[in-house]
DNA sequence: TTTTTGATTGACTAATTAATCAATGAATAT
DNA sequence: ATATTCATTGATTAATTAGTCAATCAAAAA
């Protein structure tokens, strides 16, 4: 009576979808929300225009939804690192090169993060979950900073400005990098490090 | 036989320039080039939507123009701190603090730089001045890290690399004060430098 | 082979936004 | 007062882009 059977239909439906979803990262990640037409995504998945609406129900769903895979992954990335063993600044070093390797091919997801929580022009629900994920972010981070203090490993300085710091540093690191992705040893994570450490001559 | 004589009229010309300039910096620094509308603007320079093409040709001339300013104005100020008198280190410093008072307010100049610099959406001409005058300004400060390195004062790296990480923790540490632009005392000039310079125990 | 089901297509419509232009307004010399 | 010139307006047109939908295709059961 069917066709395809029901596992095939969503085995079909999956593949769509994340061919849809990793195009949309990419196009997304690269010229931002309004910059991008949904004949940019469909072009960058080869499918046709009307199949995105088969799948979403407009380009500001496509968004959202890439925007809270960004978030949920990337604080389960952090949360994981912090609450790990390890002495405060080899969890740092740890979840600082952890990042580098995870953005070193393509940093679409970081770019939809970075938009989405400094964008004026993402989806109102986009903003949202950026702005509950960015504040639990930064107090995983302020967290390690407070105990790095305490055991004397981290210079003395407000928490949170040094977990603002960290991330505002990562940003602008990572974001050069995809710029020049060419550069081989950029950066070098010891010497971001030593912002936070007490001075001692190299490592 | 003239109504108002030239040199007023110009006068009118040059406020009214003037009024939708600041008006697009701002609009086209919150929202980027593709998230801003014409629209936009005017109501920011509370001028009637028509008047706009009455002083630029399109939305793309008016970016243009501001991007020009970003470049000059920020290849002028690396230009002569670094030609300066006094050491590397206390070029470098005088520089960033001067970077860090110039955005204070509002960085829109910084944020129309930036998305010039990396995003895809922005006029060709505008992407086309970014590349000329980025490359200048890294050129700038990586001849101010191979001085300091060669006089002792900073860590040996490569001095591009090094001119690199200055700019791209730069950015992302204005780009974070302008969301978090309450802050007292943040950045800290000092604990940013020391990426770069020997280790010492606070300054 | 025929039928059925749901994925897929792309021409079409709707909505948004850039750009135009005829009409108006404001200031000043005559 | 009137005439002149040029800045200014906003309704209109043009261009772009989001979203729809009737028709088609592909795969498998009957």
């Amino acid at each position: 009576m069917s066709p395809r059977i029901d596992e095939q239909n969503q085995q079909i439906r999956d593949a769509r979808k994340q061919q849809l979803l990793e195009a949309g990262a990419k196009v997304f990640g690269e010229r931002g929300y309004a910059g991008t037409k949904v004949s940019d995504i469909v072009r960058e998945a080869q499918l046709s225009h009307g199949l995105i609406y088969h799948y979403f129900a407009s380009k500001e769903d496509i968004y959202i939804e890439l925007a809270r895979t960004a978030f949920t992954t990337s604080y389960e990335t952090i949360r994981q690192v912090v609450e790990n063993g390890g002495s405060p600044y080899e969890r740092l070093k740890e979840l600082t090169e952890g990042i580098f390797a995870h953005t070193a091919g393509s940093g679409y997801f970081f770019l939809i993060a970075l938009q989405t929580n400094t964008s004026k022009t993402v989806p109102e629900e986009a903003a949202a979950i950026s702005k509950e994920y960015s504040g639990q972010n930064l107090q995983l981070l302020e967290q390690l900073f407070r105990e790095g203090q305490k055991q004397g490993e981290f210079i003395h300085a407000d928490p949170f400005k040094q977990a603002l710091m960290y991330s505002s540093m990562l940003n602008g690191v990572i974001f050069t990098r995809l710029t020049y992705s060419e550069l081989e040893d950029f950066p070098q994570v010891d010497q971001i490090l030593r912002i936070f450490t007490h001075a001692r001559e190299e490592e």
